[in-house]
RNA sequence: GCCCAUAUAGCUCAGUCGGCAGAGCACUUCCUUGGUAAGGAAGAGGUCAACGGUUCGAAUCCGUUUAUGGGCUCCA
């Protein structure tokens, strides 16, 4: 008798052995069919697995988050299946699944085309349609690598001369197709239904860039064509907010060819956004007690190698240019400056904690290959503070900077936050009696604020511990922008102290922060959170004065002067043109409001609001919009 | 940096086999004065990314450079 346990606890006896598809039929013709593998004492197999004694089984569907993978996997399958026919001299590595999709890695003597990518994919079809039965085989280990070696697979024969000798090896065979495989896959090709390959790109072998490159094919796989129709929309509606795109559409900022690869040029309309930003920045600064700083944006070579980046930031600095024959350099940091400046003259353990900002612009070495928008940029500016303090306030100061941070990032929109905990590595400077106070330190605020906290053990600068806080944008997806870091070690190369209440000297101790990032790469995150679409208080133009004829450009231009005295930005668009023509303009600009004013608005001396989203209010006074208008620019 | 792709008017993009450089939008001027997402006409606008090569002839073919895009972590 073998006794088999669902997962809702009720047990089904059956009198002989058999496979994990026949419970599935046992349990629903429904089910049947929907079953993709199972799950036998929390162990993945397929639905031809037998069973031969009791077992708690649970069965696979394309509807959880495992079947999707399967399906996915199974595809990486097909696609190198489909290679090998049409390619038979590409060599297969590995191929799994991934974040909705696959890839799969060949080594092939040629570039795989557009064409090529078209031919694989309608292979795959008609081999998908043939439904191949998928079947386990196993092999001893060292029969596998002969067998793998004599098809000419030499990746997949040194992927296996790396599992210890004597185990066996599971492979999976469709048609005259056999790869190495843990499983579980789909039973037959049949199973998938909804792929398509989207790009080709370059991989290397094991991920290690002295290896030999490999050709990486992606694709997307669903369980039926309307969740794959429906992903690629997705996927086209994250290109319509993106920022790169937005960013000319709203004439927001630009990059030149002219002037290099990743240096950002911020437009009119970008550089309101940005002081916005800024000003919102600076008032929260001065409200929790910084001093702003302003430094220069190179210093002598030396300074650098006094603190260390010479050696540990290297392949991250722009090369030293000459000047006067001595050697200087573009800064990729701000730290070394402020701490110039801190040993400018001597301080009491009564100076503490002195908070210092400054947006300070950076300048880092970024590899041509890795830039990207506003993203990833060479020149950037940095919300940076240096906050120097005792060891008895750390806790407090740690505590004051994460509330700074998520009032901060809330204003813009972010309510979700995820934070990391890094803690000492293996290498490292400072004592352990430090390193545990910091780390308990920020552990401590992060709980004190009730937030969900990941901790990566040993995953800290040598330097010191740190907190990172993720915020998830509107389309879900998650971006790390701030950052909290104690550092043990510039302190200790600059010899930085303080004169403490007994007399002696006494090293302070120093934390960086960042809770913005780069102002660059936080303006794409905002662009692609709001989709464009700022709201009021951000907005570049918050109000269009808009005419129905030329009679009423007196009282556009009025209307607009005194927002403007309101401390609104606001612009008005006197053409003659019609109104439609000029609504349409404005709204595809995300104008927030648009006042319309004819003859009856100037009659009466009132504006006729119309919002981005084509809603009307009616006509009202030009001091009740006003007023309407900076209440919404003040809450959030 | 490496692999693949791409680069044509301000923007989005056509351009066949190597044979006179194109469209729509935007821009300028004129007409139109109109009520909530495109009124009409005319005009101007180009070293086809840069440099080199092949050719009688290159936007088109080849090479180099630059920039842009997709990747280069996700354990058979």
């Amino acid at each position: 008798m073998i006794a088999i346990t669902l997962p809702d606890g009720t047990v089904k006896d059956f009198a002989q052995p058999l496979s994990v598809a026949e419970v599935a039929a046992a349990i629903g013709p429904g089910l049947a069919r929907a079953a993709l593998a199972g799950i036998v004492n929390g162990q993945a197999v397929d639905l031809t697995y037998r069973l031969t004694e009791s077992a708690q089984v649970s069965l696979i569907t394309a509807a959880s988050e495992s079947g999707l993978k399967i399906i996915r996997h199974s595809t990486s399958h097909l696609l190198a299946q489909a290679v090998k026919e049409l390619f038979p001299s590409a060599q297969v590595t590995i191929g799994p699944a991934v974040d909705n999709g696959f890839y799969y890695d060949f080594a092939f003597e040629r570039p795989f085309t557009p064409e090529d990518l078209q031919a694989i994919e309608k292979r795959m079809q008609e081999l998908a349609q043939q439904a191949l039965p998928v079947r386990r085989e196993l092999m001893d280990r060292d029969a596998a690598i002969d067998f793998f070696r004599a098809q000419g697979e030499h990746f997949k024969a040194e992927i296996i001369s790396e599992i210890p000798a004597g185990e066996a090896i599971s492979l999976y065979r469709q048609g005259d197709f056999i790869d190495l495989c843990r499983g579980p896959h789909v039973p037959d090709t049949g199973y998938l239904k909804a792929f398509k390959l989207l790009s080709v790109a370059g991989a290397y072998w094991r991920g290690d860039a002295r290896n030999q490159q490999l050709q990486r094919v992606y694709g997307t796989a669903w369980p039926d064509k309307k969740a794959l129709d429906s992903y690629l929309t997705q996927m086209e509606e994250a290109e319509k907010r993106d920022h790169r795109r937005l960013g000319k559409e709203l004439d927001l900022f630009s990059l030149h060819e002219e002037a290099g690869g990743g240096l950002v040029f911020w437009h009119p309309m970008g550089a309101r956004v940005r002081q916005v930003i800024e000003n919102y920045w600076k008032k929260m600064h001065q409200e929790a007690g910084y001093e702003m700083l302003y430094t220069p944006h190179i210093a002598n070579l030396e300074l650098w190698r006094t603190s260390g980046h010479l050696d540990f930031y290297r392949e991250s600095m722009f090369g030293a240019m000459l000047v006067d024959e001595q050697p200087y350099q573009l800064r990729p940091m701000n730290c070394p400056f402020h701490i110039l400046i801190y040993n400018s003259h001597l301080h009491s353990h009564r100076d503490f904690p002195m908070r210092w900002a400054e947006l300070g612009t950076v300048y880092r070495y970024e590899m041509s290959g890795v830039l990207h928008g506003l993203f990833r940029v060479r020149g950037f500016t940095q919300d940076d503070a240096h906050v120097f303090c005792r060891e008895d306030q750390i806790e407090s100061e740690i505590l004051a900077i994460l509330d700074l941070t998520l009032a901060t990032l809330k204003r813009f929109g972010f309510q979700e936050f995820e934070v990391n905990l890094s803690t000492r590595p293996g290498k490292s400077v400072g004592s352990d009696a430090i390193w545990e106070k910091a780390t308990v330190a920020l552990r401590h605020a992060i709980m004190a604020r009730d937030l969900k906290f990941i901790e990566d053990v040993g995953g800290g600068a040598f330097y010191g511990p740190k907190i990172d806080v993720k915020i998830t944008d509107t389309i879900g997806r998650k971006w790390q922008c701030s950052t909290i870091q104690l550092d043990f070690n510039l302190p200790e190369r600059f010899d930085i102290y303080y004169i403490g209440e007994d007399g002696g000297r006494k090293r302070p101790i120093m934390i960086h922060r960042a809770l913005l990032g780069s102002l660059e790469r936080f303006f794409g995150i905002l662009i692609e959170h709001y989709a464009g679409y700022f709201p009021v208080w951000l907005a570049p133009v918050q109000a269009v004065v808009v005419t129905i004829t030329d009679e009423q450009n007196d009282w556009a231009t009025e209307v607009r002067d005194r927002l403007r005295q309101r401390g609104l930005r606001v612009e008005a668009d006197l053409r003659s043109q019609k109104v439609g023509y000029k609504i349409r303009e404005h709204t595809l600009k995300k104008v927030p409001w648009l006042l319309i004013v004819g003859d009856q608005e100037k009659r009466e001396g009132t504006v006729n609001p119309r919002d981005c989203a084509g809603k009307t209010y009616g006509a009202e006074s030009v001091e009740a919009f006003a007023d309407r208008l900076l209440e919404e620019a003040t809450k959030h």
